[in-house]
DNA sequence: CTGAAAGCGCTTACAG
DNA sequence: CTGAAAGCGCTTACAG
């Protein structure tokens, strides 16, 4: 068991001052180059690494970016993860990742626990609680105290900041033009509680869709379903409606239970019945049919969240507030849930 | 914009010292009661927080706890991981995530970072190209430091430290023996290259168990896959021997794409085809058919492992090297891919 | 009851 | 060319 070796013990053995120790690592060219050299072999040969937790202290920044989404086993939000890492590691930041578990509290808990030096800012997506307490003094605080902060996927008007969003509501909306190009007459939505912001912005989408193609929208056409787990009657009873051609459904999990509760129903995807989901899963790459999804792409939102926010740690006039909201396009990708 | 405030600057605004700060915050009965009032009202007022980092370098340890693990976009480490932050979080540690992608450098690269001083240990599951490469000085030079680690999953013999398994040969053997008790005779093996070691492992139980039951073991109908973008030709060349009646796949990516290979070529699953996959994903649940799965309990894993981490971080012998290995039980979910 | 001092591991402006 | 000192934000043994 060997310790790591600091400073101290390295000018303690070569018999030098730490200061001269630390110059000599950082090839200062205060220090002669006979002690420099000797300092380094010596250094190099016990394996010396400066200890971060001082340099953070002393440089009062930790070049560590913190993470917080609601959930990790969600496949767009992994992807999202893997985009920021990407683009932070390159620049030399690691990166913290904390789960709100979809809870107001753990959110709150956790964005102190790392506001207090641990990182030196924050990638977020709000959780479903916070959304619907509408709730954000916890980011306030962190910005007022000077702490940068991105916001992904879902994001409130609330709070000024930078922001990395898809379109929420054109994506839904060429979606569902798709399907009634396809000549679709009665599209269902399946889709979220309205308190989840891009749950609202794509029903906000898809019934502008109906309307500006003179289809009458109708109220009874739209579910809104709070568990996942539970959904299945619902998508049941909805598909009693023989008439319904499409679904239009916010997320994949929604649809692939559409497809199964179909089948059991006796109705064929596609040919009875359409099917587009939002998503950057897996499960519209295996499901049977696959599935017309719109793509989230999360890598390109993850990168861009990491480019914003890394941009303004470095940027030297951190007084500028010139916020901007980043738009990352959509697209569908066609599958076999659509024809 | 208002900087967090320290306990130097409260000790100014109220002339006291900040030694007398830092105890009336931390209740220290050494203070008299009026001034540890005065100073903690302040102190709430302000809504001061201690900074980690200072707390950290002073006290020698993070209370943080580091991961490892190749992949986040894989359903079973995103489970691993939720079961390690909750048991993090009900000890006070923080959990800071990095990803391997696979690649021995940057699984160096990370740990290197993360050992110098961010956290107290490290769980992991090791990058494929490790344990490929079978080169674990890095993790030696973690453990020689005193810090320690827990490997899950992908771990390997040649390092002295807590393991979290699941017994990934008999949880195969199981499998393969139930495909047997429902009376299929030649069943096929769908695996991994033999370097990672989970792969090789559910081999042997596969191997294991065809010849306890009196079958002939057929090299040919074992296929060990590389890559899992291009394992439709392979796995269709297999399934050309309409003899097979069943298939054993590692992962729920080769079961899935088995039976869609299986339903271009017009056998049916489970009726023609029977198949069963190692897995905790979340497509299993999903696919059509859904597929029957030797549950891995990610969730269980990860809590075991951060157990296991913090019972030694805190334990005050820290010099007793009594490693251990847990085994956590897998059970078979039986879904529709099997008759 | 309060505070000065030392220390965690490092950097850097300044003195010599 | 080298080193002592101050400082990042905190804690705590010790002095008064």
């Amino acid at each position: 068991m060997k310790k790591k070796i600091t400073l101290k013990q390295i000018a303690r053995e070569l018999d030098v001052s730490i200061s001269t120790v630390s110059k000599s690592l950082r090839d200062s060219s205060e220090i002669g180059e006979e002690t420099r050299l000797k300092v380094q072999a010596f250094a190099k040969f016990y394996n010396y690494k400066p200890n971060n937790i001082a340099l953070s202290l002393k440089n009062r920044k930790s070049k560590a970016i913190g993470i917080i989404i609601p959930e990790i086993v969600h496949h767009f939000f992994s992807t999202v993860i893997n985009g920021i890492e990407q683009v932070a590691n390159e620049h030399g930041y690691s990166v913290i990742i904390c789960l709100s578990d979809d809870s107001f509290d753990k959110e709150v808990l956790n964005m102190e626990m790392l506001a207090n030096g641990s990182i030196d800012g924050f990638i977020m997506s709000l959780s479903k609680e916070t959304q619907f307490k509408a709730d954000f003094h916890h980011i306030t605080e962190v910005i007022n105290q000077g702490m940068p902060v991105v916001m992904f996927d879902r994001v409130t008007n609330e709070i000024l900041c930078d922001k990395v969003i898809i379109d929420d509501k054109s994506a839904a909306y060429e979606a569902v033009q798709s399907l009634i190009d396809n000549g679709k007459k009665k599209i269902a939505l399946v889709t979220t509680v309205d308190y989840v912001s891009v749950g609202k912005l794509r029903t906000d989408g898809y019934i502008k869709a109906l309307l500006d193609n003179g289809i009458p929208f109708d109220e009874n056409l739209i579910i809104k379903i709070e568990n996942v787990d539970t959904c299945e009657i619902i998508i049941s009873k909805l598909l009693q409606d023989k008439a319904i051609d499409a679904v239009f459904a916010v997320n994949e999990l929604f649809a692939v239970t559409c497809i199964k509760t179909a089948n059991k129903m006796g109705l064929r995807v596609p040919e009875d019945l359409s099917i587009i989901a939002f998503t950057d899963g897996i499960i519209s790459k295996y499901s049977t049919p696959t599935i017309t999804t719109v793509s989230q792409n999360g890598i390109k939102m993850g990168n861009k969240a990491a480019k914003m926010l890394i941009d303004r740690l470095e940027s030297e006039n951190e007084e500028e507030e010139n916020y901007i909201t980043e738009v990352i396009e959509t697209h569908l990708i066609e599958r076999e849930s659509t024809n």
